[in-house]
DNA sequence: ATGATTTGTCTATTTGTCTATACAAATAAT
DNA sequence: ATTATTTGTATAGACAAATAGACAAATCAT
């Protein structure tokens, strides 16, 4: 087996860390299937040009994620390569997130209060350290799960938010409940990362696979941003589609 | 002051870069606008529970990627923000650099004839088996790769496409040789995947990180397909900003 | 049973990262 | 001019990461 990874030995990144993620890597897109073995730590070594402990390291952060399993004198293998809901054609992103904030089909997993950092602050244009309501939620589609949001508005224009939402399940309603009647959509920003381990479990997909990320501000009539959003979505369940007529 | 991005200190990534991308995602959201300052290196230690030292490398970092600029006794300037890549119906990736003030410049890195299959066939609208040419591209700003295309056009309707581009370097340009004067955006579906190795070697980053994969159709002015492009860009230089609704 | 292979454990050394402190050099404000 | 602020440079120590080598323990092939 060749190696098109190169190891970037003044990046910041381990490189333990680079070989695991370049061995995940490998297990999700099969190259490794699940129950096969290995090659051997002092293969990989050689392969990597790398010492074993480097790369017993590395498998030893897979293992504890429970991709891998070691046995002594037997080899390493494959434990659980996770997993992907093939779900068909593809959902369209705008099904979604049309019903989103109208529907009851998300599910409150959290909130929290807190200050607004730099980034946030920015977004919803308020002073550094305004007082923030957090809202985390799952929206899932015939069972799946589909996207996670993660919504801060600020607390003074809605003060008894996270109450009213999780009666009503809708957040227009709960909006409404503080006065807000209306409100648009300003712009949405869209870029992609690689899942983040709470994310990954909470969306059932594997660590080290892309998700879609949509960042968004909705503003009030008068246009002062009340709402900004960060939501991810399996890449490979949810599509996102932009009309011409925007 | 607070920072919803906490540290990990035993995830194999070095604090510095944790705090570089950090800033990094604050500038690419706007939170410090191209030519503002960045709060002073001490301000930012606290603020990150971290050494001056240890700011001072990541600033390094985003110093030598031509994003930060520091000016002894002045303080440390955002001196060029990360892309952002609008789109919408009549938006085409020259047009969008050039009024940020980047040059642009598509380079052809392969071209080829070949036969619609099920999908190309579908997308276009025309019949299996119709002679297609396949035009793979690179898109450059300020010498760092932005974005990998590859476009489909009917060979029929763009005879001496491939060699008109070559020659103008613009695809609008060869498409007005062939007597298409305005084609506008149908539709773009957005949608993520990880890197293929080829695409990796092009855009330069490293495999199992994401790329944006935005699939796009053009319709001449009566309506009829003339291009389906299907582009790769790396996930994080690239953001794409849709105004209005998702 | 024997030997080869493979994972597990241990110690030692070198290199990289982060902290801590101090001071120099350039700029801005007064 | 003087002072305060801010970036640049230097040194030293604590700790993590990576290398190196050696050996034990389990498994497999013969």
């Amino acid at each position: 087996m060749t190696n098109t990874t190169s190891l970037d030995r003044s990046a910041g990144i381990a490189v333990w860390r680079q070989i695991m993620e370049t061995l995940k890597a490998e297990i999700i897109s099969g190259a490794f299937e699940e129950g096969s073995r290995l090659p051997p730590e002092s293969t990989l070594a050689t392969r990597f040009g790398v010492n074993r402990h480097t790369v017993r390291r590395a498998i030893a952060a897979l293992t504890s994620e429970g991709i891998l399993r070691a046995d002594q004198g037997r080899g390493t293998f494959v434990a659980s390569a996770p997993l992907s809901y093939p779900i068909g054609p593809r959902t369209r992103f705008s099904e979604i997130v049309s019903g989103q904030d109208r529907s009851p089909s998300g599910r409150l997993i959290g909130s929290a209060l807190e200050e607004a950092d730099a980034l946030l602050a920015n977004q919803l244009d308020v002073p550094l350290g305004t007082m923030l309501i957090r809202l985390e939620t799952l929206r899932v589609a015939d069972g799946v799960p589909m996207m996670i949001g993660t919504s801060w508005f600020v607390q003074a224009t809605v003060p008894n938010f996270v109450a009213d939402y999780a009666e009503s399940g809708s957040i227009t309603e709960a909006l409404k409940q503080a006065g807000i009647e209306d409100y648009r959509r300003k712009e949405s920003r869209i870029t992609s990362e690689l899942v983040e381990a709470r994310d990954a479990q909470q969306l059932g997909i594997a660590l080290g696979q892309p998700v879609l990320v949509v960042e968004s501000i909705n503003l009030d009539t008068s246009g002062k941003p009340i709402q900004y959003t960060r939501a991810r979505a399996a890449a490979d369940r949810i599509q996102l589609v932009v009309n011409g007529n925007v």
